[in-house]
DNA sequence: GATTCGTGGCG
DNA sequence: TCGCCAAGAAT
């Protein structure tokens, strides 16, 4: 024991921090406590598989629960382990994650179910660095499913967190700065320790149940608006909750404004079919395919509209028909989307886009972006 | 470190 | 309606 204050190396917990750290093994006690009592019953909680832990964790990314639910079930059913998955078209994996956004996830998930079934033997590695090695898992990932599926003690810290911790220990400085960042990153360590040496034969999942706590309380009581704070299981030790500014963390400081786009959307029709393109490599929504469409500048009012036409296809059809609007946010952009249709009497010429003519049943199986599919569903 | 990458829930 | 935010990662 004086061994190790004799070492005196740096405290790897600051000083402003020590008292958080004391009170962490009752903290811990708590959220334990909770959580066995509150947790939601989630699909992917009833199971300890490390790859169907893992592909909740990736859905799950920026993603609220209630979205993904109905998605990780089809999922599960249609690509029931990693062999499946390793084996799946693209377009199969590219479906059954249609309309859940930041589709490199699904990509990437791909590539590492095909990299573990090279280098792993088809066994989820258990080890966090090696997890942590893999395509689309980063810190946060790595640390969920090494503590969720195999109750190892390494910390997450995702929005929940920041939120609970920030209010938890009354941190006003911004949670996106490194060194506070790195603050938050310590304290939820200090936690996930804490509960590790909490193990007793009753209680084999101290880490999983821990760090799944924190994220359940953030999700259900320490939430941005509102939080019900005379039902949190830690609220006597929440400094902010003590000072009343718990309303007032975290402070993540200005977003970026948002700036307004307009596009026209063109739905053509020939023998039946309609003209769609595959969006390239290295834009958004990359490889889904969509209308032919194109942005102005104009306010619309004095809009040429067979000139725009002329543009996005080649070629202009006679008519056109107002179709529908459809209006929608992608990161900082609002986005109107004015669709047109119209047919079109001979072949358009074309651009170098990867292009097709679908039936709808042939459209329907396609992944298309969100805002194109809401056109599709006025066809 | 700042940007980019989607979409939907919710107050 | 509108802005915020959600079990973040990659570049």
């Amino acid at each position: 024991m004086s061994r190790k204050k004799i070492q005196s190396r740096p405290p790897k917990v600051g000083l402003e921090d020590r008292q958080a750290a004391a009170s962490g093994a009752a903290n811990v006690e708590a959220l334990l406590d909770w959580f066995a009592k509150n947790a939601r019953d989630l699909p992917w909680r009833r199971t300890r598989d490390p790859y169907a832990i893992w592909v909740s964790e990736i859905m799950l990314q920026q993603t609220q629960v209630k979205t993904v639910i109905p998605y990780w079930e089809r999922w599960m059913r249609s690509l029931p382990t990693l062999e499946a998955l390793a084996q799946a078209k693209p377009e199969e994996i590219h479906k059954l994650w249609e309309g859940l956004g930041y589709y490199a996830r699904v990509r990437n998930m791909q590539k590492a179910a095909q990299q573990i079934l090279a280098e792993h033997g088809g066994k989820f590695p258990q080890d966090y660095g090696l997890i942590l090695a893999l395509p689309g898992i980063g810190r946060y990932t790595a640390g969920a499913i090494a503590s969720i599926a195999f109750n190892e003690p390494k910390p997450i810290l995702d929005g929940n967190v920041i939120r609970v911790l920030t209010r938890l220990f009354d941190i006003a400085e911004n949670p996106r700065e490194k060194a506070t960042n790195g603050r938050l990153w310590r304290l939820s360590e200090e936690l996930v320790t804490s509960a590790f040496g909490l193990a007793t034969p009753a209680r084999t999942h101290c880490c999983s149940h821990l760090n799944q706590a924190l994220m359940e309380l953030g999700a259900l009581i320490c939430t941005p608006k509102q939080p019900k704070c005379l039902l949190c299981p830690v609220r006597t030790n929440c400094v902010a909750y003590r000072t009343g500014k718990v309303e007032q963390l975290p402070n993540l400081g200005p977003r970026t404004a948002a700036t307004s786009r307009n596009f026209i959307a063109f739905v053509v029709e020939r023998n039946g079919r309609f003209l769609v393109r595959q969006r390239p490599v290295g834009v958004v929504n990359a490889h889904l395919w969509e209308f032919p469409n194109l942005e102005i500048t104009t306010n619309g009012s004095d809009l040429d509209l067979q000139a725009v036409a002329q543009t996005a296809l080649g070629t202009a059809p006679g008519t056109l028909e107002k179709l529908c609007t459809v209006k929608h946010t992608i990161t900082r952009y609002r986005i109107t989307l004015k669709a047109f249709r119209g047919v079109l009497p001979k072949p358009a010429k074309h651009s170098n886009a990867e292009e097709r003519w679908f039936t709808l049943l042939e459209l329907k199986k396609h992944d298309i972006p969100s805002a194109h599919r809401r056109i599709f569903e006025h066809l």
